[in-house]
DNA sequence: AGCATGAACTTTATCCATAAAAAACAACTT
DNA sequence: AAGTTGTTTTTTATGGATAAAGTTCATGCT
């Protein structure tokens, strides 16, 4: 059966919108809770039946108003907020990182759907959207090859990312004076300075001012396969922080410093100084992936 | 049910070998035969049964020898002798290239489905498959987008096409003198000089010539990602020439000239020569894309 | 021991079923 | 007419079943 993670997300918003009284008094209509909550309205109708029954609204003369206080139990447990293919994705990651999972392992379907506990098409929806990431490769009527993290796929992998961060980069800055993502870069900038100050304890909030600064420059022309591809580099370093968390902080500053760099050379409009400070942060990326590779390897 | 596809063509397979007497006098083992058709012991039997229930070949005291000759319709139909999972794409291809779908089309599953004669599960998988293509993307929960396939992706497919090629074209040239792609890229040659004679009745064969001289250039220095990205070209130009034919013998010439002018720059070693030579064949590959592309939106 | 066949077992490709979520339709209300 | 809510229909996400194909185990023959 479909996993109802969609309505019980719903209504756990919906529950922190009552608690934080975005919704006190009188409550919008179906239709604009459903815009608020980027849900159908019937999920919305559903969450609204539900807190009705359980008395956090009260529902009179088709008029709803809030009811009792919002409490911590009142919430969903958060696994079951998120949808079977999403779970999948983490135990796959999980077993490939952790596991000793061993270049040229083949991947079973049916091993898999029991150790996770969905079934055999979940797993293979997921590895056929995983296989364009180069890591697992399928021979039809056989199975999944792993083909390993390894340091050839690293070195592969930022082969490409340098080419296409060094041609963003470059037409990032050949955008005219006007251009609102000018903007977007500088206040990007302070966002930088501001974590750096901080880093000692927010150095975990890294991790999201790298993506929006990497996808930031990509917007200046924006090409769908390098954006594809930064989705690869995306996840990789998702999972890969998530299991490697040694050094994080001191190499999330090495990391902001390097930003800062790029983003001064960026405004230099100075070709060779954006592909220098590009490139040096680019091999250091590189260079950290690359370390707990070997790690891996052990 | 799975579909029987890979028996029958490995029956078809067994047939025409017998036919061409590769099979003469005693067969060999189930084992030997294994290994020649790329299918497993189970399925080479399964064929050997089918091929002594018809007489095509003779049983006895385990020593299987040949029978009666191989009649025309011995041979099951092509249509059955390929997996669901490839008339889906046919069939979505033509859905896609003839139909009139318009970019913004939203797809539905069920609905391709029912058109296609298969069971949704088919259908997503392959949509997943094909997102990767950048013509389709996904909304969760809700259904497909169809993106079109406009200008603007052939243009966002040919800027990292360049990229590739070039890099690629480059490292070709500075392999060492006894690495074995130059004579295979010399037989390459060969082949076009020999397809431009024969041009007026072969010119279906550049197709084939296309694909192994751009997959010979990306050998010398192999990126999974670039591998991955022509798999897209071809897909592409496969269906895409499958549609349109106009002027086919026409631009294949050209193709051929322009290929051999690239593989005498590649072999001259001289590096502004050889991106000249591959940016004005990726420009004029562009170029026919994009007429077609302009053809497809009256 | 090494290879051939036979039989049993496992895994993939494929279809079908169904609850959850989205969308479309209908009837009201202001 | 535009926005509500109630109802019905359609579509997606997920589980389950099964024949085909692949793999392993067992037996027998040189």
């Amino acid at each position: 059966m479909r996993t109802d993670t969609v309505y019980k997300k719903a209504f756990n918003r919906a529950a922190s919108m009552l608690r934080d009284g975005q919704l006190a008094g009188e409550l919008p209509s179906e239709n604009e809770l459903r815009r608020r909550m980027c849900v159908s309205r019937t999920t919305v109708r559903k969450v609204l039946r539900e807190l009705v029954h359980r008395d956090l609204i009260t529902e009179r003369d088709g008029l709803r108003a809030t009811g009792r206080a919002v409490n911590d139990n009142d919430y969903y447990p958060d696994a079951e907020t998120t949808p079977r293919a999403k779970h999948v994705e983490q135990q796959f990651m999980e077993w490939m990182l952790r596991g000793d999972t061993r270049p040229g392992t083949s991947i079973n379907e049916l091993e898999l759907a029991r150790q996770f506990g969905v079934a055999t098409n979940g797993i293979r929806e997921f590895l056929i959207r995983f296989s364009r990431f180069g890591l697992i490769e399928k021979r039809p009527n056989i199975g999944w090859l792993f083909k390993g993290f390894t340091e050839e796929f690293a070195l592969e992998l930022f082969e490409i990312r340098v080419m296409f961060e060094l041609r963003s980069a470059h037409l990032f800055s050949q955008q005219p004076d006007h251009s609102p993502l000018w903007i977007k870069l500088a206040a990007l900038k302070l966002a930088h300075t501001e974590l750096l100050e901080q880093i000692e304890t927010r150095f975990h909030d890294f991790s999201s001012l790298d993506n929006q600064f990497h996808r930031l420059i990509n917007e200046a022309s924006p090409n769908r396969f390098i954006d594809d591809f930064y989705d690869i580099i995306s996840f990789i370093f998702h999972y890969h922080y998530q299991w490697n968390k040694k050094d994080e902080k001191q190499r999330n500053k090495a990391a902001l410093l390097e930003h800062i760099g790029y983003i001064d050379a960026l405004q230099s409009r100075n070709s060779a100084r954006i592909a220098k400070a590009c490139r040096t942060h680019l091999a250091s990326a590189k260079a950290t992936l690359m370390r707990s590779l070997i790690a891996l390897e052990e």
